[in-house]
DNA sequence: AGAGGTAATATGGAAAAGCAGACTATCGAG
DNA sequence: CTCGATAGTCTGCTTTTCCATATTACCTCT
C-alpha cells in the first residue's frame, strides 16, 4: 500500500522552485468565491442592486426561499461585508438590507462571469 | 402552523410584475459558479494556465489533494468544457490536461474576482 | 381576548461535497 | 518473477449544505 495523498508544504513557503507566492492569491481567490456561493447569494445580491430592501420583501422576491435559509445567507452576506443589516428597533420589527460597496464592486465581476456564462453556455452542464 | 415557503411560480413565467427576464440569467450565472466551485478546480486551472500538464504533474503541484479528488475535479472541468483531457494510448497510459479556449477565457473574470478580492481582503470572513 | 404581521431561532433530517486508504491493469527494467 | 510507475476506480466515513417544520416575542388592530 502506498501513500495517496502528497503531504502539503507545511507553512514555511520558502519556494524550492514551486509556485510560491501563487497560493496566497490562491486561497484570496477561493475566499471570494467562497463569499458568494451559496444557493441563493447571487440571488440576492441581485435582487438588491435596485435598492434596499426589508427581509420580507426579500422573502417575496424569491419565491421557494424558506426563512431559515435567507436569514442563514444574508447573515453569511454581511459577515462578508457584502450586504448591510439595517435594523430599526420598531415594533413590529423592521429590517433593512442593502449592498454595500464591496457589494456593488462586485459587480463588474458578475458581468464579465455572466458574459463568459453566455458565450458557453451550451457546454456547461447542469 | 403557517407555511414558511413561498411557492415558486411553476415554469410558465408569465411574470406578473415581477422579475421576470432576469430568472434565466440567474440560473446561468449559478450555472457558471459551480462550474468553478469546488475544493481544487481553480488551483488546478492555475496550473493548467502555464501550459498542458499531466495527472501526475498536477498531483506533484498540488499537494494535500488525494488522488481521488483530482481525477473528480478534473473530469467535472472536463465535463463543462474548461479543460480538455486527452489520452495517449500509450503504457504506461500518458494521460494530459489542457485548458480550453473556455477556459482561457475565464481568465478576465478571474483577474476581476481577484482585484475585488485583494480590495476587500480585510473584511472577508475565514 | 384573539388574529395577524415581522424577523427571527430551534430542531431534525436528507443530500452533496470532501477525504483517506485500498485496490486494479499494464508494461518495461532488473 | 517481482518492482515500480501511471492513471485511474471502489469503498466507507466525516463534514458541510440545504431544506422543512415548529416555535418565539413583540405589537397592532378588531
Amino acid at each position: 500500500m502506498e501513500k495517496q495523498t502528497i503531504e502539503p508544504r507545511a507553512y514555511g513557503d520558502e519556494c524550492d522552485g514551486c509556485t510560491g507566492p501563487e497560493r496566497i492569491e490562491v486561497m484570496r481567490f477561493q475566499r471570494a468565491i467562497r463569499a458568494i456561493t451559496g444557493k441563493w447569494k447571487i440571488e440576492i445580491v441581485c435582487s438588491l442592486v435596485a435598492g434596499p430592501m426589508r427581509f420580507g420583501e426579500l422573502r417575496r422576491a424569491l419565491p421557494g426561499i424558506t426563512q431559515h435559509m435567507l436569514t442563514e445567507q444574508l447573515r453569511d452576506l454581511a459577515r462578508n461585508g457584502i450586504v448591510i443589516r439595517t435594523a430599526y428597533p420598531e415594533v413590529p420589527p423592521r429590517v433593512e438590507y442593502a449592498l454595500s460597496q464591496a457589494g456593488v464592486d462586485l459587480m463588474p465581476t458578475f458581468s464579465a462571469l455572466h458574459d463568459w456564462a453566455l458565450r458557453y453556455q451550451d457546454r456547461l452542464a447542469d
